[in-house]
DNA sequence: TGGTGTTTGTGATACAAAGCACACACGCAC
DNA sequence: GTGCGTGTGTGCTTTGTATCACAAACACCA
């Protein structure tokens, strides 16, 4: 079977799926993509709001249909309560798991221009449990910099703290020019979950998972539209 | 009839398409992501290659079915010889011109915070007809400043800037708390393309064109995968 | 406790996109 | 010019996804 496209389109945010284990088989990519949005506005309304949310409300605010929802929830279980709708604590909780998102993951920056920096910076990523620990650049004129709070290391230095800080997700902010290379080097150091940012789609083998940020593919087809 | 999403799943990348005006009719939003790809591997394959290019070796680099290219193509045109392929310049040309992308745009960045001044700082923009010609914060402290050559001007200035440079996309770099407020802006400015990397699904009127960039998001589904 | 209103979970249905397969066009060689 | 090989353009089929619509489950109230 071929891959799965979501995202930009088909290259750029590939995700070559062949490890769905677990619980759920066979969930299409769509749904697993929806399911981060969900926990988001579970989070939202857990703040300021109800106890209780139906399929209804929560379309409401994700500009979606109710039925689309439950659908995409009972890939993974019954969740709700006939008559009252889905507990707000609770159905956050279960999606986080299910995503994975109930625990801390370690991340790493391959590329400390401009870019990579600024991903190192973003204030974004350590609530939602995503820790950068480690920063790599292949220019040893500026490994050894500290980028918020963090060393630049060398890339030959990259499987050994993989291992080491147990990094299991690695952001790709190197020029296109290096892109492939660097992430054949993760792939090897075991990465299995990639974000990418260089504007081309990277070979990788099955069972890796590559989601493309294409920013200059974004502006391009949104050309098309104005008139 | 809902609006058609893909990108980031719904919300985020939002395309409320209205003004498909022009050409070709009901051209499918996928089609037109994948349009861009086109263009990019083109443009390769154009530097070093033959000068002409079969939509099988076209499927080959992009990973995709060549049925599903001449597909893609044939809402626009016949392009092809058959028994030949495509004229690699030709063909790219066309699709820079379906698209828009025979043309420079005028763009502006709004927050001036890291991620502001890695986009402006960005090399990739300019070479594909993207020029970045203002840049905004609200913040005061910062008006006055220059950024890769650029005057950071007030949001005040924002309409009368967009009016006066010709400025046809708004990328937002601002905080999660006033993206919708700065997005609210661009519209009212008559912008119709908006690239926001705030991790919100904006509301916009119809006929205004949003792409989400949503880092935490395709994050969080990654981890799905990763047993 | 029974009746009413609500909202889930899901089979059935409708819609959209991808892939197949072949008729037809064209290039080229002899 | 005729015949063969190649590759397009496209109607038809298959696959995948979204939506509909309704039975079953539950809350609440009298």
């Amino acid at each position: 079977m071929r891959a799965l496209w979501i995202g930009t389109p088909r290259p750029m945010s590939s995700t070559n799926i062949s490890n769905n284990s677990g619980s759920a088989p066979n969930v299409p990519e769509v749904v697993i993509q929806r399911l981060p949005l969900y926990v988001r506005a579970l989070t939202q309304f857990a703040g300021s709001g109800d106890d209780v949310i139906s399929s209804e409300q929560l379309g409401q605010r994700l500009q979606m249909t109710p039925a689309q929802i439950r659908k995409d929830l009972s890939y993974f279980g019954r969740f709700g309560k006939q008559g009252r709708g889905y507990s707000v604590a609770s159905l956050e909780q279960r999606l986080r798991s299910i995503l994975g998102l109930d625990r801390a993951w370690n991340t790493m920056v391959i590329g400390m221009g401009r870019l990579g920096r600024a991903v190192v910076s973003y204030p974004g990523f350590a609530p939602e449990g995503f820790n950068i620990v480690a920063a790599f650049d292949a220019d040893d004129s500026i490994v050894g910099e500290t980028v918020s709070g963090l060393d630049i290391q060398s890339i030959s230095d990259l499987a050994k703290t993989v291992k080491e800080k147990d990094i299991k997700i690695g952001i790709v902010t190197v020029p296109i020019e290096h892109a492939q290379e660097v992430i054949d080097t993760l792939v090897d150091a075991g990465i299995k979950s990639i974000l990418n940012y260089a504007p081309l789609s990277p070979k990788v083998p099955e069972g890796v998972t590559v989601r493309g940020i294409d920013t200059v593919l974004s502006l391009q087809s949104m050309t098309y539209y104005i008139s």
